[in-house]
DNA sequence: GTCTATAATAGGATAGAC
DNA sequence: GTCTATCCTATTATAGAC
């Protein structure tokens, strides 16, 4: 999640949402000219959103929902997708990209995608609440409520320009998703 | 809240982002032609969208902020608020224009008042946590995670175009702000 | 106060050289 | 695989008629 072009691309597209991602910014970004973007991705802009999509899926399910899902003890479980997330939104410095290219064009473009990926993440966060000691209701609302709140964290963070209530709330999902102290 | 060349702006801008709304779009929204919207707003797209925050500060001051650091029962007042907000946000399917237009280049144009807005929700929401009987300190806590909860809430129920999230999340406020049932 | 017309620039996309 | 050059459209903004 640093430099390879694709990184570059969800760089541009979560800090100006689809119809702010000019090909101008994107091909900046990854250094390559326009029409070298269209030879890597035929399918224009959209189609880089597409990858960039793609490519966060794959490091979700790598760092932050196989963790969740992993068979370690709950609190590890919860400690290592709380190091995911934190790589991922750097500290509280970025915006998801779930959100931003849910504005606008994107909605019509990617939502179904974007409600899966949301979905997924709950999912594995109620997974791991359960086997914290919660009954299966509890878990599933405390997960829904933890994915609001790191959404709602960054939504605060970029509008102060302070990352510190992202990193409060990551710091307490261990304590917010499992019964007993672990 | 409803029809005046103001609101249609809004409604542009917290649909669209501030990159994403094109005077194409604001134009439509109004029925005003390009040029009528620049004798309008000479400053252009930004001062379209410097309009539509200021008339969104004073929607929030007039039916959430007022409300919540009214002379009423605190219940009562959260309960007011809650309306404000439900009105505002059209019970979850609408988009907050703070979020969005914080976004790209938004963010250098607008952070310092989004952030002032953000804060004054957050104070006001102190305020009346203390009313309903929590210390300064706990109030405090509780009003930042109201504000993260309401807009995590938001991103949720756009990226599933499913407005529940936001309905539960504000439903709940009276109890998660205020120590005693009121 | 709103319109038509227009200018200048930026955006999305393709053709063809290397 | 990347580039320069180009095309067409959309976008921002202004001038001037009514």
């Amino acid at each position: 999640m640093a430099d390879s072009v694709t990184d570059q691309l969800i760089d541009v597209f979560r800090s100006h949402g689809y119809e702010g991602a000019s090909l101008s910014l994107l091909a900046e970004a990854t250094g390559l000219k326009r029409a070298s973007l269209y030879y890597r991705f035929p399918g224009g802009k959209r189609e880089m959103a597409e990858a960039a999509l793609a490519e966060v899926n794959g490091f979700f399910a790598a760092n932050v929902v196989g963790p969740l899902l992993s068979a370690e003890e709950p609190g590890e479980r919860v400690r290592r997708a709380v190091q995911g997330l934190k790589a991922f939104y750097e500290d509280g410095r970025k915006s998801c990209l779930l959100d931003v290219l849910s504005l606008g064009e994107g909605a019509a473009l990617f939502r179904p995608l974007i409600c899966r990926m949301f979905t997924a993440l709950k999912d594995a966060l109620a997974t791991v609440a359960r086997a914290g000691g919660h009954d299966p209701a509890t878990a599933e609302r405390l997960a829904e409520e933890a994915v609001i709140r790191i959404q709602g964290a960054l939504v605060l963070a970029r509008g102060c320009d302070d990352p510190a209530p992202f990193l409060r709330v990551v710091e307490d999902l261990p304590a917010f998703l499992l019964r007993q102290a672990s």
